[in-house]
DNA sequence: TGCGTATATAAGCATATGCCTATATACTGA
DNA sequence: TCAGTATATAGGCATATGCTTATATACGCA
């Protein structure tokens, strides 16, 4: 693997900073089994709208994740075509599922995506 | 996997930011094959030598690496205990091999730990 | 014991980061 | 077209980060 399909070191690190803040971590971890929009993130963190707005800008900058309308929303997933998509999801592999916080939006009647 | 040995959010945030400064993230990708003392990544990162104590030790803090005094020297390797260890390994798996770095420090005589 | 080399710590500085509030833009539906 | 909801951007502030130089500490050897 190492060699073929290796990843910069350049690219890795931008991705990997990206990935060590909790909540963006905490993000990605529920990306890996469900689509989010920003709306239900801001549930989900108790942030501000524009706080998780930036941490979503700054992952779809880079590719790591990407966006989709749907009516009113924005809709972001993993984005597999990302180059370092597979190391994410490595990663992602690692942490806990994150399923309680969905289970507590749609508790409360906020959960938006449908998949 | 996932349920049973899962690192929490926390501190994969905390070794995942660690990891994502290109800096350490190259002497992590090289302690994956090769044992290193701070001098040695002086030379390699061409960085004073305090900068690269700091980066060391941060990873020392959480252990991420450990370090073993050898003489004069002392020697830092991955840490094979850390708890994020098998993440870390996942991580440099990815990344491609810093071979380049050692073989330039043979060359020019400054290659220290003995293996 | 004292010099030379290796490493750690302290202090300071410039830049990056993460959060906030205020405001702009985009879409939906009446 | 206008009100309401969702999202993005701008600007500001406090703290974190990464680097530097200066200095302290630890070890090996004459």
């Amino acid at each position: 693997m190492i060699a073929k399909e290796a990843l910069s070191i350049d690219k890795a690190a931008t991705a990997l900073k990206l990935m060590g803040d909790k909540t963006r971590l905490t993000m990605l971890r529920i990306l890996a089994d469900h689509d989010c929009c920003v709306c239900e993130f801001v549930e989900i963190f108790n942030m501000s709208q524009p706080s998780i707005s930036q941490h979503v800008r700054k992952m779809k900058d880079i590719g790591m994740i990407k966006e989709q309308r749907r009516g009113q929303w924005i809709v972001y997933s993993l984005n597999e075509e990302f180059e370092g998509y597979e190391m994410v999801k490595n990663v992602l592999h690692h942490l806990p599922v994150q399923d309680h916080h969905l289970e507590d939006l749609i508790q409360r009647g906020k959960r938006i995506s449908c998949e």
